[in-house]
DNA sequence: AGCACGCCGACT
DNA sequence: GTCGGCGTGCTC
């Protein structure tokens, strides 16, 4: 049956582990190029796959099944597209044949080959690049920092303020770079969904419909096949997409733009834990690219990459159209009555900006209305049975909900344990701070005589479809004007009429076991920053208030001077010192078991285990600990660090570790995973 | 990862 | 007596 000559390696979407790990061989009538798209018997299922090369291994080892289909009609995917994955999966320790699969278009999977060729036949139109509006003057900063990407080898961190125009940077290096050849295309990748339309907008309006395309998870499967497609065949001369995008086949790639460079959404969190800017710096050394990494508060890992002078640092320091820095004002909690949310100067500077008719954004990391409720006579408080964490109430709809399984239950009407009838929240979320402030404010009016209006923005109030952009235009016409929201309001949307910008509860990061809190908080509160003040007009009088209780503290001391350079050099010292990232590499292996025993026993079998391998001496085993959420969903959780000040010797080890930790399975583990260059630990 | 086979508890 | 739990093993 299987005796048909050709002998190929195909790699199919199977786990690190369980045997199947490398490239499977099959067999096939005549030879066909490595990169291929095949579907393969596997088991009694049919699966895609890719192929990766000539049989490697001498026949007999197994039985070799035939080749069922060819998906014929479209160039193989690149050498540099099979490394890119190759590297990916050795660095990750995943197999090359999962993160293959996982980085093409899902509906490639399902399609048999009639449904094939008419997808292909639809997307071949190729498309004559349409002339975009011309692009606006640049200012010197701008002019300077494309002079040095256009003569410059890379890699390129643009470290410009909020509002120094990175964007029109990317658009004309995008243009300098497509410029280079008919063929050429660019890379774009934002840290969110919620960031690709406006970019988009301004990418299609500069470069033409047809030559811009999107890939992010939130496009059905048709969409994400056809972008796929326009990409891979070259008739989309720019992709502009999430993570994922990094995957993207594109035969001409020329340049790579990752924006927002130190977002933690670029670090996947499943599956292949990879860092997409990472992946971006690699993939473009190895296809002759060039890449252009963009902050206002830079990774401190870049930040120290272009200290060293590997990457290569163009600054633009200045907002674009003269609008100053909002000043950084800090509000001591220490010196307010007990129990206060919004200090009384706060509060004058909000009702100050209502009657002016300014806007005012409150920022609070924590939605729902409070995270506990606690009974006022027992020791009850809403945990969550199949978690360790509290349930979150939410009084708009008199729920209780746990934030990590998703368990929801009506808020009971009396405490479970004793049946007292008082149940109160403790803490505040959003939701509870927009009644808060809707109560502050209740006498204040606009210039319009209108009452002040407030409106909240989380994940709570934009979950259905079109609800984001329905609330912003809101803010955008000025219907709001103070409005309460997560973090999500921080992220480049870009509000001109708002003057204050306050933080109500920043301190938690502060004293964080984890050592990239800082960091995060510092971006955070900047990045915040950079919404007040945008409309130049207004710009003199924007103010960004930060209430604290440790207002002593040295990044705030950093933050009122807008001086990131200044927070990185101690946050730097402090890392090199302690020797932790980026002064040395690190690795988590986490364990999911029905007990937490069992994930720390087999932590501890791997651990033990470990100590036999040739690197071991250059790498440190932590001893497991239990994860910050123990239980989730009914599962324990427990985790190990690993770390080495040689990022080679780390890799090695984890490598050779790979097999050892699979003997390392018990009974009762669940699953277990690593995660290279975790960001939270 | 799927998908089978295989051996022990509550129900049409 | 079966349906169904998830433990174990296999897939080129």
């Amino acid at each position: 049956m299987s005796s048909l000559p050709h002998r190929l390696d195909v790699v199919v979407a199977t786990p690190a582990h369980s045997n199947l790990a490398g490239a499977l061989t099959y067999r096939c009538a005549g030879p066909l190029a490595p990169g291929s798209l095949v579907r393969v018997p596997l088991g009694r299922r049919e699966v895609l796959g890719v192929v990766w090369g000539e049989a490697s291994a001498p026949p007999g080892e197994h039985e070799e099944r035939s080749i069922v289909a060819q998906l014929e009609g479209i160039a193989p995917l690149s050498a540099a597209w099979r490394q890119l994955v190759a590297f990916c999966a050795a660095y990750y320790q995943r197999s090359p044949g999962e993160v293959a699969l996982a980085a093409l278009p899902p509906q490639l999977r399902e399609l048999d080959p009639a449904q094939w060729r008419r997808r292909l036949a639809r997307a071949a139109a190729p498309s004559a690049p349409a002339a975009g509006t011309p692009p606006p003057a640049l200012t010197d900063e701008q002019s300077a920092a494309l002079d040095a990407v256009r003569t410059g080898p890379g890699p390129f961190l643009l470290f410009g303020a909020t509002g120094s125009g990175k964007t029109e940077v990317y658009l004309h290096a995008v243009a300098e770079a497509l410029a280079a050849g008919p063929q050429a295309q660019a890379l774009v990748m934002v840290p969110e969904i919620n960031l690709t339309p406006q970019l988009h907008a301004r990418f299609v309006e500069r470069f033409g419909a047809a030559a811009v395309v999107a890939m992010h998870s939130g496009m059905t499967p048709p969409q994400r096949l056809k972008a796929w497609l326009a990409a891979h065949t070259g008739a989309a001369r720019i992709v502009l997409g999430t993570r994922m995008a990094v995957f993207a086949s594109l035969p001409g790639l020329a340049l790579l733009v990752v924006d927002e460079e130190h977002d933690p959404s670029y670090k996947q969190q499943e599956g292949a834990r990879y860092s997409a800017r990472d992946l971006a710096i690699y993939r473009a050394r190895l296809e002759g690219a060039k890449v252009l990494l963009g902050s206002a508060t830079p990774s401190l890992e870049s930040w120290h990459a272009s200290e060293r002078g590997r990457y290569r640092r163009l600054e633009m320091p200045s907002r674009v159209g003269a609008g100053a820095l909002p000043a950084v004002r800090l509000v001591d909690m220490n010196l307010q009555p007990k129990k206060t949310v919004v200090s009384p100067q706060l509060l004058d500077a909000i009702q100050t900006r209502v009657a002016r008719g300014e806007q005012t954004l409150l920022f609070l990391n924590r939605r729902g209305y409070a995270p506990v409720l606690a009974c006022t006579a027992c020791d009850w408080k809403s945990e969550c049975p199949h978690c360790s964490a509290y349930r979150v109430f939410h009084k708009i709809d008199r729920t209780l909900r746990c934030h990590h399984c998703g368990f929801t239950e009506r808020v009971p009407r009396a405490c479970p344990q004793c049946g007292n009838l008082d149940i109160a929240p403790l803490g505040r979320g959003t939701e509870r701070l927009e009644e808060h402030i809707a109560e502050l404010l209740a006498g204040a009016l606009r210039p319009d005589g209108q009452p002040a209006r407030i409106a909240r923005m989380d994940a709570d109030t934009t979950r259905a479809k079109g609800a984001l952009d329905a609330q912003l235009a809101q803010v955008h016409a000025g219907e709001v004007d103070v409005l309460v929201g997560t973090q999500m309001v921080t992220k480049g949307h870009d509000f001109r009429r708002i003057t204050l910008v306050a933080a109500l509860n920043a301190d938690s990061a502060l004293f964080s076991s984890d050592f990239r809190a800082p960091e995060r908080l510092f971006a955070l509160l900047l990045q915040a920053a950079g919404r007040a003040g945008r409309d130049a007009a207004r710009a003199a009088d924007s103010q960004m208030w930060v209430q604290t209780w440790h207002p002593g503290h040295p990044l705030f001391a950093a933050l009122r001077r807008h001086d990131y350079p200044a927070f990185a050099r101690q946050q730097l010292e402090e890392r090199e010192a302690a020797s932790m990232p980026p002064f040395a590499f690190q690795a988590l292996v986490r364990a999911e078991a029905r007990t937490q025993e069992v994930a720390q026993a087999f932590l501890q079998a791997a651990s033990d285990a470990s100590r036999q391998l040739p690197d071991a001496p250059q790498v440190t085993v932590y001893p497991p600990v239990p994860m910050a959420v123990q239980r989730v969903a009914n599962v324990e959780r427990a985790q190990m660090v690993v770390e080495s000040t040689s990022r080679v010797a780390l890799q090695r080890f984890l490598s050779a570790w790979q097999p050892l930790l699979q003997d390392s399975r018990q009974k009762g583990l669940i699953r277990w995973a690593v995660d290279v260059d975790p960001l939270a630990i």
